[in-house]
DNA sequence: CTGAAAGCGCTAACAT
DNA sequence: ATGTTAGCGCTTTCAG
């Protein structure tokens, strides 16, 4: 039935048709009881909403059906109880392994919870403090891609928009955009820190860009937060790129089909997807012995939407 | 262990204190396998962009797990062998039950993989041939609130920008649109039809307003649509409400938080949970026995985007 | 290469 | 009110 090696063409061929004509389904849970492997894995994510994660989740459901295994995703909303809640679920269910980019990645509880999960646990860009597979991105980078890219085109201002949340991206990402400014002579001004990623911006951004000496560029977020710095820009009845240039962190089918089309900075989704698929299922077979911990690069999508600065 | 009546106090906290100090964690597969009930509970939904479908598997998820249910996720993206795939996994995987709103609703391999289902099914606002419990929305009821409200506005010139899916909302909203504007003794006339709730419009948006006649109000579908609508009118420089009045189909994020905010037809969330939760937990205790189809009106959301005509 | 037997960890049914 | 027993449907192991 089950593909074994060393069965003879005819009798499998014979079970099998057997099996088709009675209508047989196997029974997950006997199989899971007996083999102790639930062939679940089990993702968490703080947020359904960025589309980073939707897009994430569609391609490892893709790649993990292939391999027999069904993907089981929770968001969290960023709230801390519904995390620890759904790291129990997990542990009860027997999920073969996890992927985790919960919004609380200090919290002791959430630790402790993960310290003893009895499967393999793999990190997406969260400094949680335990040992375990972990992909981050590369926030310094991408930045200086970035601000780099608006640096050259003449730029002297920049306006960022991140949300300020508690986790490496939104660490990182300010820390990685006073840099880059450093790094291309220039000075760190104004900035825009929406609490979290789907707070709108509109009346923040709106003060930002109405002073005299208004930033010529943005780098902005790729969430809610371009939304509504889009609507705020079309209130101002400012163009882009005639009169300000515009950078989205991630990209999004709102940045690629908007007009024009908006430059942004890019992760390479099927690497993404690849690496988790690999190590999860190294993981799991019990190949894998070392930790490893990689770092993946944003790209720099070169669209319509920066131009040379006018200032 | 399991709370069941009839045990003294005392027993039960012992058991429970001796549970906590060995760090029992009970089988879901060995519980699965020995009361024939995994207590998962699948949804397959057609599109995970759809804040509506992602709004309500949140809070299906919230619901379930206060009855210890675990709630599934899968996302067919409109393809019709990932539908199949899907509910083939959820039978294989023994759910107590499932929520469907895919994106076949004729296809004859669905309805007979449906009609097979070991399981109850609950339908969302699909015309799936089978007997299942069933909530669909009013669209007819919908549409003459919106026209009618922009009708009383003065407006006479309406352009509706639905897509064209073949499932129950498409194949509904533009019979129903017609059918509301003859009601409000309009006549239909452009309208912009996009392949699926997710393609962008910005160029037939802008084209069907930038003829002479231009219509002074618009009815717009909540999902991609809306986006690339309002980067059409930011770009042709027409002002919400002042140039063109807008209701968006389906409220969201976007359509609240925008400046100024959207008119909207909502659905009742908290009424759509209660009611498939309570219809499927009835279900799965073999409660329910007829079969229940369940009608759900749309709520006009009067905010900032309609104003009266000027034509 | 194939058939038979044991048992995964629970819960339902029954005996006490 | 509590203790005991059988067996859910598979896979693993061992014997033929």
């Amino acid at each position: 039935m089950n593909e074994a090696p060393g069965v003879m063409e005819q009798t499998r061929e014979a079970v099998q048709r057997a099996a088709r004509e009675l209508g047989y389904q196997p029974n997950a849970a006997a199989r899971a009881l007996r083999s102790r492997s639930s062939r679940l894995i089990g993702c968490l994510f703080s947020d359904l909403e960025n589309p980073l994660y939707t897009r994430l989740f569609n391609s490892l459901q893709d790649r993990l059906a292939d391999e027999g295994f069904v993907t089981l995703i929770t968001a969290s909303a960023g709230k801390l109880d519904r995390e620890k809640q759904a790291i129990s679920i997990f542990a009860e269910r027997g999920m073969d392994a996890i992927v985790i980019a919960p919004g609380h990645q200090q919290d002791p509880e959430i630790v402790q919870l993960l310290e003893k999960f009895p499967a393999p646990i793999f990190v997406l860009d969260r400094d949680i403090p335990i040992q375990a597979d972990r992909l981050v991105f590369d926030h310094f980078a991408a930045m200086d891609l970035a601000v780099g890219h608006l640096a050259k085109l003449g730029h002297r201002s920049i306006l960022p928009v991140f949300s300020h949340q508690n986790t490496r991206p939104g660490l990182m990402r300010h820390a990685a955009f006073d840099a880059a400014m450093r790094g291309a002579g220039l000075t760190p001004g104004a900035r825009v820190e929406p609490e979290t990623p789907n707070t709108p911006v509109f009346r923040e951004v709106q003060a930002a860009l109405s002073c005299d000496d208004r930033p010529t560029a943005m780098i902005v977020q790729g969430t809610h937060v371009l939304p509504s710095t889009l609507n705020a820009l079309a209130n101002l009845r400012l163009r882009v790129p005639e009169d300000i240039s515009l950078i989205a962190v991630g990209d999004s089918a709102l940045a690629e089909e908007h007009v024009p089309p908006i430059t942004a900075l890019r992760l390479d989704r099927s690497a993404l997807v690849e690496e988790i698929t690999a190590r999860v299922l190294a993981r799991i077979r019990g190949q894998a012995t070392e930790v490893s911990e990689k770092v993946l690069g944003y790209q720099l999508m070169e669209r319509a939407s920066c131009r040379r600065s006018i200032a």
